[in-house]
DNA sequence: AATTCACTTTAGAATCATTCTAACCCAATT
DNA sequence: AATTGGGTTAGAATGATTCTAAAGTGAATT
């Protein structure tokens, strides 16, 4: 694949301020996670995108990737399937939809939800996250 | 394992009012997920626990059993770790508090949380559940 | 430019939760 | 008590993910 220059100093910039060597298959990665819009990839999903762009690499390099760049805060991992993870390249604060039918993640942007009032945290934990996972399903024929 | 015969006949009663037939490995289990509070099982501890309590009973068997009471809504599948389902007694709408670490589920009641405006569903779609999901770490040491 | 060393990548094996298969068993009905 | 159709089972199969240990590579040093 080319790797537009440009692109590709933004994301060895990114890899190396996340503290993670630039190395071929993380610049290759993070440039089809991160080159283009907002995106939730599993891992195989990945796996086969980075095929199709002709690059040789290993499905347990695309998994050792994926959980390095969660590490290291660049991705943030979403739970809403028992068969299979999910990875966003947003980590700012938001929520999601999730269509079961269609193995599809949408996002809803943090403003569209309003959580006016929350429990307080059991004793002797914080807060970690608040996540607000909408389950869809496809309206009946009309 | 001795099956109060009173809880037995309740069981009995939740099973065939669920559309399932009354079987010995359902009752026992019944008995073991509604006999007491709200509980939060991933199917291998249910199944340590059917053997602790005696019964002789495949983990298949368990499988089959919690998906059957969650097809026939007896059951709330809940989906926070990447590795095991949970499945949880209470089926009213409520939230979750998840302790990663502790890989523990705790309750959180529906009226704990005021989501106080949410998204429309995209076109073609509707709401099939609305799940808050607080994950939790435990505090640093003082 | 060669050397070194630690970190990376890899193929393939291993793991683990869950599902499937095909045979046997039991609850309800005749 | 025989029939029937679902229920249960052991063990194999599946599929995502992780592990292993060997070979490769980036960064620093000679």
């Amino acid at each position: 694949m080319r790797l537009n220059e440009k692109t590709k100093a933004l994301m060895a910039d990114k890899l190396s301020a996340a503290g993670l060597r630039v190395t071929q298959a993380r610049l290759a990665l993070a440039h089809l996670l991160f080159g283009q819009g907002n995106r939730h990839v599993t891992a195989d999903a990945l796996r086969e995108e980075a095929l199709a762009a002709g690059l040789k690499i290993s499905q347990a390099t695309v998994y050792n990737t994926l959980n390095q760049f969660h590490a290291a805060g660049l991705l943030r991992q979403v739970q809403v399937d028992q068969a299979r993870s999910y990875f966003d390249t947003n980590i700012d604060a938001h929520h999601h939809f999730y269509v079961e039918e269609e193995a599809r993640l949408i996002d809803i942007a943090a403003q569209e939800v309003d959580v006016a009032r929350l429990p307080d945290s059991p004793k002797g934990y914080d807060f970690d996250s608040v996540e607000v996972i909408i389950r869809l399903d496809k309206s009946p024929k009309a």
